[in-house]
DNA sequence: CCCGTCACGTAGACACCGTCTACCAAGGCA
DNA sequence: TGCCTTGGTAGACGGTGTCTACGTGACGGG
C-alpha cells in the first residue's frame, strides 16, 4: 500500500492472489505469474529477488485478509468474550476452507522456515486479539499459553479437516462440533 | 514387508527414508533418490509409476515408525489412561520435532490430497488407540470427537511450534507446557 | 540539441526436475 | 535354438528457478 499501487510489483502480487484463490497453490510458479501479468519470466526478479519472496508477499496478503475478516466479524464488541472467541474461531476455519489455496500458501514450510514471511508482523496482531479475548474469558489462566494452545487447535482442525483426515477418523460430517469441542476444552464449557 | 526386502523397490524406500531423516524433505527428488540407490533416474518408474507414489511409500514408513514408537512407549499398560495419553502426546511431539523432515513429508498437502497415501490404513490404528484412551479417561464424553479435537491440537502444536510461531507469539521456550495445557483442556485438569 | 545515466523489462542460457519412450542385456522356457 | 518376459539404461521433452547480457525509452545537465 505504501509503494505505488500501479506498477509491476503490485500487479504481480495481485495476479498471485487471484491465481492462488481461483486455481490453487500448485500453479503459483514464477513463470506462470509472470505470464498472467503479461511480462517476461525475468521481470519479477527486478522486484522480488527470488520466487520465495514473491510467494511470501502473496501470503502476507492472505494474513492481512484473514485479519480484516476477523476484525470485521468481531465488530466493535458488545458480545461476551466467549461469544467473540466463537466468532473468531468460525472466521478462522471458514477462511481456511473457503480460501484453501491461500491458507495452504500461508503455512508452507519452506516459506515459514525461510523467515521471509515475517510471521511476527503478519500474524501477531491477530494473535494479540486472541490473547486479549482469552484473558478476559479466563482471567485466572495464563492467557498467552491458553491462546497458543487454542490457536494450535484451530490450526490443527483446519489442516486435518481440510484434507479429510478427521472425517475419516471420527465419521463426522461437519466441523462445527469439533470447533465447539475445542472452544469448550480451552475456555470451559459455555454456560447458558 | 510382504514383497521381497531385497530388490530395488525396497532399496528405494530405504534410501528415501534415510535421505529425508538426514537431509530434509526438500532433497527427496526422484532423481536424487535414484542416484543414491545407484540406479538411473528411470529405474524407479518400474516400481512407482509416479514420484508421488514413491514419496507416499516413504511417508507410510513414517506413519509405521510413529505407530511403533507409540505402542512401544505405551508398553503393556498399567498406567492410568491419563498418564498414557500424556505419554502418547510426548511421543507424538517428539517424533514431529526429531523427525521433522519425515513429519513434514507425512503431512504434505499434495500427497494427502492425491489419496495415494492411504491415510485410513496408516493413521487410523494409532487414532484408534487415542480414541480408546480418551474413552476411558473421559467416559462421559464423545470419545471420537474429543480424540479428534485432541489430535488436531497435537498436530497444530507440532506444526506451529516446529517453525517457531508459538515461540514468537507466546514467548515460551519449551513446548511441554503447551502439551500439558492441551491435555488438561481436553481431558480435564490432572488431579494429583 | 545531444549525450550519458539509469530504471525497467526482454531474451536466452544453464542446470535440474518429472515423465515418457525406445532400447538392451540376461534369464527362463518351450 | 528361438522367443518372450523382466529389470534397468539412456536420451528426449517440456517445465521450472536463477543468472546474465542486452535493449530501450525517459530524464536531466552541458
Amino acid at each position: 500500500m505504501s509503494e505505488a499501487d500501479t506498477g509491476l510489483r503490485a500487479r504481480l502480487i495481485e495476479v498471485g492472489v487471484d491465481l492462488v484463490t481461483t486455481e490453487g497453490a500448485q500453479v503459483l510458479t514464477l513463470r506462470e505469474i509472470a505470464r498472467r501479468a503479461g511480462v517476461s519470466h525475468g521481470a519479477p526478479r527486478r522486484y522480488f529477488p527470488t520466487h520465495q519472496e514473491l510467494l511470501s508477499a502473496i501470503a502476507r496478503r492472505g494474513f492481512a485478509d484473514l485479519g480484516a475478516r476477523a476484525t470485521e466479524a468481531l465488530g466493535d464488541g458488545g458480545a461476551s468474550p466467549r461469544d467473540r472467541l466463537t466468532t473468531l474461531g468460525r472466521v478462522y476455519l471458514d477462511f481456511a476452507f473457503t480460501q484453501a489455496g491461500m491458507y495452504e500458501l500461508m503455512f508452507r514450510h519452506d516459506l515459514l522456515e525461510s523467515g521471509k514471511l515475517g510471521l511476527r508482523e503478519t500474524s501477531l496482531p491477530l494473535f494479540g486479539v486472541l490473547v486479549d479475548l482469552v484473558g478476559r474469558a479466563r482471567p485466572e489462566a495464563d492467557a498467552a499459553l491458553v491462546a497458543g494452545a487454542l490457536w494450535a487447535n484451530l490450526h490443527g482442525i483446519a489442516q486435518l479437516w481440510g484434507w479429510g483426515s478427521l472425517q475419516l477418523a471420527t465419521g463426522a460430517t461437519d466441523f462445527v462440533p469439533l470447533l465447539d469441542a475445542a472452544l469448550d476444552a480451552h475456555l470451559g464449557p459455555e454456560e447458558r
